[in-house]
Formats: C-alpha cells, structure tokens, sequence
DNA sequence: TCGAAGCGTTCCACGATGCTGAACATTTAT
DNA sequence: ATAAATGTTCAGCATCGTGGAACGCTTCGA
C-alpha cells in the first residue's frame, strides 16, 4: 500500500478489496479493477482467477462480478447468532402490527449491522439494507446496544470511531451522549430523532442475554410525521419493549 | 495443499479456507482451526488477524467466528441480479398462493443455487436454505435452467459435475436427461419426483430474458402426498408458468 | 499448591511464492 | 486497416507468507 500500516497478508488484503470493488462497480474487468486499484492487471488476472476457483467470483460475459457463494457463508454466519433465528419472525409481528419498518441489529467490530428488516404495511420507502453496517451513536438501535456494554468496550468504540455528524441531528458530544445512554439504561428504551438521517424517527430496545449481556436490538422506524405524540412517546416504546422481552425469554429458553 | 492441483494463490486459497470451516465449525480457535486444517498455529494465527483487521472475523469469548460482513457483500451480490430483485415479491406470491414452499434458483459455476425462498401456510419443513449450492440435475428448478442454456454449457457442466445420484430417483444417465429435457424445452415446465430428496416433489419454469438466454428459475414444491394428480400435472404447473410470465414481462420492462 | 497441558501470541530465518512489467493474443473502436 | 483498448501468459526478482520453536498465560488435575 502507500505506508507501510498493514501488518496482515498482502494477498488476502487485496483478495477482499477486490471483491468489495467488484460489487461496488457492479462487476468490472481485469483492467478497469487495475486502475481503481491501482494494481498491475497481472496481479489482478491473478486474484480473480483465485477467487474464481474458489467460486467467490463469477464471470459473465466478459466481465467479473461477485458471486453467491457468499450467500452461503454469510446465511451461515447469520444463522449462527441464535437471537437471529428467535428475533426474525418476532420482528416480522412487530412490522405487521405497526405498519412500519422494523428492524434487528447486531454489533460487530464497533458498528452496528442490520441483520434483518421486515416492512409493514406503511412503511417508508427503503433507507438502508440488511447487510449495512452503520455508525452504532446514530441510531435508536445503536444507542439501545451501546447503552448496555460494558463501560470499556463503550469508551473503546467511541475512541476508535469517534462521533461523526451523519445528521444535523447526530449526536456528536461524549458528554451528551453519556447522559442519553444513561437514560436508555433507566427505561430500556433508546430513540432516535432524526439523528441518521432526516425526517425518520426510530425507538429501539436492547435484547440482553441470560447473563445480562447485550447481544443485540429491535427497532421501529417511521417518518417523523407519523412518529410524534403518545404513539412515539408511549404506545410505540411499550411494543417495543414488549416484543423485546418475549424475545428475552426465548433466548433464555434455549 | 497435497497435491499441487491448484495454480492459484496459496494464501487466498487458505483465507477462504479457513473461514469456510470457521462456519462449519460454528466458531472455533486457533488450535482447532489448525488441527482441522493440518497448518500450524502461526500461519492460522496470521491469517485470522489479517480478516478480522478486515472485518470478514469476528472474535468473541476467545472464539473466531465468520463476520456479518459476508452479509453486506451477498446482500450487494443478490440485489445486482435483476432477476432478484424482481422475482423476489412474485415468488412470495407464489408461495402464499400454493401454501408450499416456493424459490428462486440461479446457476453458477455450473450447480444451482437458492437465492431466495418463500414458505407458505402449509410449507413443509425446511430442507434447503438460501445460499445452498446443490448438483443441478436433481431438481426441478436446475433442470429448467439445464434445459435452456446453450448446448456447450450444457455439456461442459455435465462432463465437470457428472450426474451423480443424490437420491433413489436421481437421473443418472445422459441419455434420460437429454430426453426430459427436450421435454422440458416443449412445456417450458419442469419437475421433480423426489429425485434430490425422498418424500419431495416440485414442479418449476425457467425465467429467460429479453435475448431468450435463462437467467434462472422459480419453483413450488412440497410433500408427495400433496404433489400429485391434477394438482401436480396441471394446476400448479399453470400457476408456476404464469408467475414465471409475469416475471419475465417485468424483466423486459426495465 | 504445584505441575502439566492447553491455549494464543510473538519472533525469526528460510525459501517458496506472489508481485511486477513487458510481450503476447484478441477484440473493439476509429 | 489501423489503433487502442482488452485479457492473458511468461519469467525473474524480491518479497512476504510460512512454520518451527519459544514465550506467556490460563486452565485443568493431582
């Protein structure tokens, strides 16, 4: 690379950034990857043919793609997060019962990552996708799951990630943030107004494990005009919650 | 490797390695990680560190397991098939309409793989998954994509995979499934009489776009003792031909 | 309480191996 | 018909991934 801040396996670095610009173009050549990469085509002929052995690349028509062998280890790797199994069809109620948008998400390396959505009847044209990864302090579903780990992995994230302004509405300030997550503690509800992106409101409720440990959250999201009044400030949060809990003693019965 | 069979780069091959078997071994450790894959501690140390500075290794509870990142480049890799996105609402209809189980095939690097699946009210229980990766002889919904692909890729795939018998009722001989092919060409409908799994029948159309190329294949399937008579020679056939119709309208508008 | 055995991690030297640039085909555009 | 793309092959060099051994650390069992 141009400094020396890697430490890993070149080859496998340059494996993954191939595929991710390999989706990120929506299928390329071995040229065209060359240059965004700005990598010899020898070197990427080579990696796409690896990857293809591996059947990890697709080629049609001349041109490269992602392939879905990925489906396979990402539904796996999905699937092996018990809450995952539970939540799904509870989310799936959740959504029905609501009309909204109604999600699931799950921490990983300090982002948080939606796992599952389901829509409701209502629901807002599409935001963000399963599969996006998010910064965890801007959302109602990254606050729910921040608010209950531990003290040191908290400050650990925040000083790695820092607190970007993805909104005007984003929470940017260690100290605000701390009196916010402190009141999620209290209620077990988090919420978010307009902080990710403007015009969506959102309440969310952390899923704690048997030993009190965060493993995830449930949310509903919806445009701020139908999120205001008792329906955001209460009916909303107590379904929420609800859903939350049955989903607790499930996890807890397994 | 044992052999040296593979012309590819050793390194990428074992990074994939070695999260394939992280998946199927449902997280694991350095050690066991090694042991499975007969290479020492060191190299799968330097391995794991190098995916999870990329994020495609998740460490938790001194275990590494396969990341929710796969989720964002399969989710990314599924969405830029049209085919997809478009079948995706058709085959839910399907399946609600039938009350089996309903799914979407595409083919690649000659086997068939699921990429997405609908149950119905009476669906029977699950078999298959999304992201499964089966022989394409052996089902309803390979053998609609077998039939209509190019002669050459219909050899080449053959001779590379054979036609091996995954059930009592498999086809294993070429001259059989030239004939149910040919077949499958007049009615554009294909079934399947437990040939992949003992108990299942299903009956599936291939999906072809505007240049009459397949680009996949949807189904319906359930237990023999609903799969039969009328319903399986003609009602669902008709069902399965018109859903098909209607997806490849949508295709050619866009 | 103290070993023994397991784990993950670090280190370093060797040599296999991935990288590169240039030359080669092959197709597309002018 | 020429030019400029493309993908592919090749071979030499330096790199960089490899793997053995040694290091701490925790977890057992005696």
């Amino acid at each position: 690379m141009t400094t020396q801040e890697a430490a890993g396996i070149q080859a496998v670095d340059r494996a993954f950034d191939i595929v991710e610009t390999l989706t990120e173009l929506d299928g390329a050549g071995v040229s065209e990857l060359g240059r965004h990469l700005e990598l010899p085509k020898s070197t990427v002929h080579n990696h796409l043919q690896t990857l293809e052995r591996n059947e990890y690349v697709v080629r049609q028509d001349g041109e490269y793609r992602a392939g879905l062998k990925f489906l396979r280890v990402s539904e796996t790797a999905r699937n092996q997060h018990e809450l995952y199994q539970i939540a799904r069809s509870e989310v799936d109620h959740l959504a029905e019962k609501t009309g909204e948008i109604s999600a699931l998400m799950i921490e990983e390396h300090g982002r948080g990552v939606f796992v599952y959505r389901s829509r409701g009847s209502e629901a807002a044209r599409i935001d963000t996708c399963v599969g996006d990864r998010v910064p965890i302090h801007c959302t109602a579903l990254g606050k729910a799951i921040l608010a209950f780990l531990p003290p040191e992995r908290r400050d650990e994230i925040v000083d790695r990630h820092g607190l970007e302004a993805v909104s005007p509405n984003t929470i940017t300030d260690r100290e605000v943030l701390a009196e916010e997550l402190e009141a999620i503690r209290d209620r077990k509800i988090a919420s978010d107004d307009e902080e990710r992106l403007s015009g969506l409101r959102s309440v969310a409720a952390p899923i704690l494990d048997g030993s009190n440990a965060v493993i995830g959250s449930i949310s509903v999201a919806g445009p701020t005009h139908r999120m205001r009044g008792e329906r955001f400030e209460t009916e909303l949060p107590e379904m929420v919650l609800g859903i939350a809990n049955v989903i607790e003693l499930n996890i807890q019965h397994t």
